[in-house]
DNA sequence: TAAATTCCCATTGACGACCATTTTTCCCCA
DNA sequence: TGGGGAAAAATGGTCGTCAATGGGAATTTA
């Protein structure tokens, strides 16, 4: 399974391509779509970035009947709405869909952010300060980061 | 399965003709009827469209309901009396018939919107205030974007 | 026969595929 | 342990192709 892990920073060229890290593309690797599929975060001016197969995943929810039923389906809608397949071109790279660049303040330079199952995509230096308040945060509420043993099901927390 | 994605705006010509987004098209290859089926949405001013073979199994969903119940009778009704097969023509367009086109408030652009398993069509600006009220609605009901893992059934939210 | 609808072809503008160059990383060896 | 060189990654640019669009001819329907 894909694992996305520390932060890579790279050039956004004046046609909007940014080469996605090698390590991410390499966790992307045997998929059914050669790309990523790209959301502008809910709370954070970000850009989450998931492989093809999580978001079928996430459609599997919403069978067609629901259609009709009376509440759900906002955050689904809001998502599939949003959401951009982006392909990688033959050197690995992917252009950035002004919507998303817009959400994230993106323009010269964008980050890529690790976050285990999928990655973010930032203005660096609004990265950098959101990583600083996540930590004192953390700080603050005493925090611990509980590994599963061999054996258990599931991860750590959420 | 196909997955319809993110959203399109396209133009309507004076014959009423708009061309479907090249990406869903292309989710929409290898099917017994080369189109869509389109049905007026219940409670919102759009169009939703499915490809045939999900139209077939929305008639199986329906059987299952109890027969002759009020919801069953009326919802069938509802969805098949009002459907319209739209085949494409040679470059991938459809014509959108003046009910349906009246029904969402379309002129000349048509907003081809991505959600999961099928897609609504929108008159743009329409389209553009009804994501904003479902992504205010998801943040304020503290709604999650929650990654199924592998092998866990559904997912999407809490 | 008029009107409407489907089929076919032409245009154009954006995007994807491809190629060249620079920069960085890694490895081997002095 | 540091330097040199090779390989990989990142970056920059160009060109061809295809999607979107528009118009007209052909065919069907009223």
């Amino acid at each position: 399974m894909a694992l996305f892990l520390s932060t890579f920073v790279n050039k956004v060229d004046k046609k909007g391509r940014v080469s996605v890290p090698a390590q991410f593309r390499a966790a992307l690797a045997d998929q059914s779509f050669n790309g990523i599929v790209a959301i502008p975060a809910f709370r954070l001016n970000a850009i989450q970035a998931f492989d093809y197969e999580s978001m079928q995943g996430l459609s599997e929810g919403v069978d067609a009947l629901e259609l009709f039923s009376e509440e759900q389906t906002s955050l689904a809608a809001a998502i599939f709405a949003d959401a951009h397949q982006l392909p990688f071109d033959g050197e690995g790279r992917i252009v950035l869909p002004k919507e998303l660049a817009g959400h994230a303040g993106i323009t010269n330079l964008a980050a890529f952010v690790g976050q285990g199952r999928y990655f973010e995509i930032w203005e660096p230096e609004a990265a950098r300060s959101h990583r600083e308040r996540s930590r004192e945060q953390a700080r603050r509420q005493g925090m611990t980061l509980r590994l599963p043993r061999p054996g258990d099901e599931g991860g750590g927390r959420r």
